[in-house]
This record gives structure tokens, C-alpha cells and sequence, in this order.
DNA sequence: CTGTTAGCGCTTTCAT
DNA sequence: ATGAAAGCGCTAACAG
């Protein structure tokens, strides 16, 4: 079933029922109620990929992320793909898995589904893999990059005010043996979160010790790792803070495992807060970054671009900010 | 670029660059390792849209998930596109919201893009809503329901098992007042549930008061107001099982606000072994329903589906097992 | 406002 | 073993 029987069904041309689908202006009213009843009577869906070949959108997006199984992800592939679908776009997910190398495998997938556009949400992003995509003019937008070729828009996190709004949370309840549990280093997003702690607390006077500052990898077994460093230190922090939630829940296993409790002994801050940071025990005190904003922006760049309304820069940025629950407090 | 150019470049038809992609033996070795060589030259991808359109079958599947941002959906999704990449396939992935009525959408979207088969791993299908899959002879793959038209196949989850095995383990505890906390009972696989814990209580001897009984919904907030009522019982039970692991985890924070411990003043037992379940405190006990084998189980059903290869019966059944962790204790 | 028609890029007979 | 050519279902340019 097809164009033609609907055209048949309604008597008028099959150029009539592509407009009438594609709600041209061009069609009387009467004839389009004809063309839409004959469409209900046969229950015809056009197909997509004939018209993909013919107008040459697929209006498919591509969303490249680096684990759908990181609590980080879901909520920003569920708003992702929430407001595509209203606009009639379909979305298309590949995991890179961490793996750079993977990442090439992934712009195959996008260029071979010639997707409009797609949302790079991953940190080992190489710009280098992404010439393809380039090459083929495809849209792009990178959560955190910094890539500034054409058609290309950057949505920078605002890492930084979080991390100050959370160490000036901590030095007023008198803390100022500050640890950080790192991230992966190769991973820019995890350099920016842990250059704005050194530089936080620098400013504050207080020069950062090399022992305080842990490497873990944005999973819980790299949190319960360097926290145990920490605690065998001679003299441990009073305060940790966590590149994300899932290391301070992990830091939170092993500082329970050490038998000390938080907050009493060691206060704790993570970031992200994800939808499991509030049920930790105690809730956990974090930084906010909003998933749903990062995908709203997302989209909204990547529809920019699409329509090459780019008027001039285009750059967005995001903030993120302290959410004080129950795993700090006063030394 | 297209593969008239591969074409041109390697003085050959597109018939025959045609032929060398499809990996059809007959095409002369040297013939096709030009053709290789012009597609490298060219970085040349092919349209997946122009093949689906003659071809008929886009290459593509539908995963009909209830909600990415539950944790039990996501290494499933995760599985089932690694597997499906693997072998050259795209999934698309469609939330349902929990909401029957959004199903239908759903639906719309895989008939457009000409899905080659559909994994629905959503309780709250409603078979009726189906029917358009059906009549576009497009398989199915179901999770948990029982549907049994053509082109379609079923996957069995064994919930009784791991119930069984849950309580038989806090019987050998000593537990005998053991309450449930169940899912929203609209969905099968909550009834599911249910029915195996009051038939297991019942085959042991112990008749379940309805007091013992409380209604979740598959989220933390449910489980914390279904363990409170519990926990205002003039007699509580000493052992709880919830429907699912969120639940367990709500019911986990209720029971420390109320300054009770598990696993001293009460044992709990969950479901699903989502990956949170071994990092609370303590340590869910659960019952695991493996997502991979789910995943793999499915697309290898739906592949033959697709095949037509089914040969009689397509039912497949996975089991549940009771993972002993650090919530269940000895009365 | 409506119809005719030429492709979009590919696969697949049917010839050779 | 290879090529020529007819569409797959749709859109868009052109006519009218």
C-alpha cells in the first residue's frame, strides 16, 4: 500500500497527497479532507526512507553517548528523544562504550542512516574520527568539546561555578583539608572539574596537597579505591568531594566499610546528581548539572544548525550548582 | 556520491558494485577487489534508505521500552544493540512512559521507518494496540505476556523460581511473617510476582494475612510509603520481598528513617539485581533477572522471526536466581 | 489549485 | 561473470 492507492482512493493525483502529507498551503481544503479520509481508510503510513531518498533529510538524529548503563545517560536520552519524537524525528543511540575506537564504528552507523544531525555527548569525542561526519556536512553538536569547525555548535558546562559553590559550602562549615577524587584525566570534562578545584581552593589560600587529590575513573570501584587511599593517610581529609556521584557513592561504600560514618566523621560532595544520589544514606550532597537542560540545548543547536540558521556563534553553556542534602557538615 | 561513481571508478556496472557489497560469489575475485579498492577510494558508504526502498527490509529494529530511566531498562537496551550492531542492525528505541496510550505512537513510528521486527519489553502492552504490527506482517518479540498470533514469539520469565528460592531462604532463616510489597498491579509481570510469593507462602503452610500485602509502584517513592504502613502494623513482618529493586531501596530508606537497621530489625529481599542493588547498605539480597540473557534471547528470537525459520513453537523461558547479600539475616 | 513526470540510490531480473 | 534497465515510494519542478 502505497501513495498511488491512497491517490486512487481519492481521486486526485499522487502530487496532491504528497502535499496534502506534507501539509502544503496549496491544496483546497476539500480536497485535502478527501486525501486524509482515503489516508484513515487505509491506514497508510508514508514511507520514510522513500522520502529520505527523494528530499534528502532523514529526519533521524544521531546520539552518541558513553554508556547508556552510567546513570548520567538515560535521563538525557530520555528528554533527547522525548522532544525529537514531538518533532517528528527519530533518534538514533550508539554507546561508544569509553572507546574511542568504537567512536568509529558509531559515525559509520550515522553516516550510512545519513542522520540530520547528531549530538556527540561523549568526552573521548576525537575530533579527528568526526572528519567524516564533517566531510558529509552533517551537524553536529559536543557536549564540552571545544571542536570549532563548520556547522558545529559547543555546549560548554559550566563546571566550575558548581565546584565553587560547593567548596564555599565547605570552607563555611570550616573545612579546609579538602580532598577530590578525579575522573578518567584523559577525559576533558573530568580535567575541567578537577583544574576548577585546584583553582577553587587556591584562591582560597589554600594550596592543595598532592595526597589529597585521589584518580578515579567515574565508577563506583574507582570512588571505593581512592577512598581508601585517603583514609590511610596520616592525616585524612575532612572533606572529599567527587568528580561524579557514582565515585562518591563508591567513596560512600568504603568510607562505611571503614567503619566511620558520613557526616559525622567525613563530609562528602558529589556531582551530577543523579536520580540515586538522594536515596544514598545519608542523601547525598551534590552538584547539579541538568539533564534535561543539556538536551533541550542540544536539540535546539542541532535544529539551528539543521536549518542553518546559524547566525554567527554558536555556543551555549550550561551551569550547574550545589545541592546541599545530608552529607555535609560542620567540622 | 553514490555507486554510479564506485562504479565509473572501477569500470564496472552498478550492478556490479552492487553485487561485491552484498558479498555475492558471483562476482570474479579480481573484479571485486577493484570494486573494494574504488569503495575505499572513495570513502563510499551506501544508502540504506535507497536498499531498504527496493529491498524492502530497512535492517532496522524497535525496542518498545517502558522507561530508559528505570535501571532495569538500560543494560538491557545496551545488550540488545551491542548484539544488533554486531550484525549490521540499527535499533530504534521507543519509550512508552508506562502509558498504554503512548504505545501507539510507538507503534506509528516503527511502522514508518519499516522496522524488520519489534522487541516489546513493556508490561503494559496492550495486544490490541499491536494489531498494526501485526497486520504489516512485521514480527514481534514479546517479554512477559502471552500474545500468540502469527510472526510473533514470547519470552517467559521464570519469576516463581527466584521467589521460590527467596523464600526458602528466609524460611531456613527462621522467617515466618514475611510481607510483600507488589508492583502496579495492571502490569502481568507485578501480578506475576505476587502470585508466586502468596503461592509459595501458601505451599509452605502459611496462609498470607492481606495486611502483609501492600501495593508499589515499581519506583522508590512506592516502596517507601508501602514499608511504612508496614512498619505501623501492630505486628510488622520480620522479612520483606519487593516486586522490584527500586522498591527494596525505597523500602530501605523508610525502614533506617524509622531508626530500624536491616539487617538486624528486618530482613529484605529484592528483585531484578539492577547494579545499585550490591552498593546499598547493606547489600541488597535480590533475585536476579539477567538483562544480557533477556537482550540476546530476544534478538535471537526476533532474528529468526525474521528469517521465517520458526520451526513450531517459539517460546523461549529465562530464570530468575536469588543473589545472598547483606539484607536478610537470621530471625 | 492540480496533474505529469523525472529522478533520489539502490537491487534485481533478464540478457549477454 | 557482467551489464542494461526497470522499478521501490516518494517529492518537486514544471505545466496547465
Amino acid at each position: 500500500m502505497n501513495i498511488k492507492e491512497v491517490a486512487k482512493l481519492a481521486k486526485v493525483s499522487t502530487a496532491t497527497v504528497s502535499r496534502t502529507i506534507n501539509g502544503s498551503d496549496k491544496v483546497s481544503a476539500r480536497t485535502a479532507e478527501r486525501v486524509h479520509k482515503a489516508i484513515k481508510e487505509l491506514n497508510f503510513y508514508p514511507n520514510t526512507h522513500a522520502r529520505t531518498l527523494v528530499s534528502g533529510r532523514s529526519r533521524m538524529l544521531g546520539l552518541i553517548i558513553s554508556d547508556i548503563t552510567n546513570p548520567f545517560f538515560p535521563e538525557l536520552v530520555k528528554h533527547f528523544e522525548d522532544q525529537a519524537v514531538q518533532k517528528g524525528l527519530e533518534v538514533i543511540i550508539a554507546n561508544t562504550d569509553y572507546k574511542p575506537k568504537r567512536m568509529t564504528e558509531c559515525i559509520r552507523r550515522m553516516v550510512e542512516r545519513k542522520v540530520d544531525g547528531a549530538a556527540i555527548m561523549t568526552s573521548e569525542a576525537d575530533p579527528s574520527l568526526l572528519s567524516e561526519l564533517t566531510r558529509r556536512d552533517i551537524p553536529m553538536v559536543f557536549m564540552d568539546t571545544g571542536t570549532n569547525s563548520a556547522r558545529t555548535a559547543n555546549i560548554n558546562i559550566d563546571y566550575a561555578q558548581g565546584i565553587q559553590e560547593a567548596l564555599q559550602h565547605l570552607f563555611s562549615l570550616n573545612h579546609r583539608r579538602i580532598a577530590f577524587i578525579a575522573g578518567p584525566l584523559n577525559l576533558k570534562s573530568a580535567r575541567r572539574r578537577l583544574d576548577a578545584f585546584i583553582s577553587g581552593m587556591e584562591s582560597r589560600g589554600c594550596a592543595v596537597e598532592p595526597e589529597l587529590i585521589e584518580k578515579g575513573d567515574h565508577r563506583m570501584e574507582g570512588g571505593i579505591a581512592a577512598m581508601r587511599n585517603l583514609l590511610r593517610l596520616k592525616e585524612p581529609p575532612t572533606a572529599v568531594i567527587a568528580s561524579n556521584d557514582l565515585t562518591a557513592i563508591g567513596a560512600l561504600g568504603a568510607i562505611h566499610d571503614a567503619g566511620l560514618e558520613v557526616p559525622k566523621h567525613l563530609s562528602l560532595v558529589g556531582f551530577d546528581d543523579i536520580s540515586f544520589a538522594h536515596l544514598t544514606q545519608p542523601p547525598l550532597t551534590t552538584i547539579q548539572l541538568s539533564r534535561s537542560q543539556l538536551a533541550i540545548t542540544a536539540l535546539a543547536a542541532l535544529e539551528k544548525l539543521i536549518r542553518k540558521e546559524t547566525g554567527g556563534v554558536s555556543d551555549y553553556s550550561i551551569s550547574t550548582h550545589l545541592i546541599m542534602r545530608g552529607s555535609t557538615r560542620t567540622l
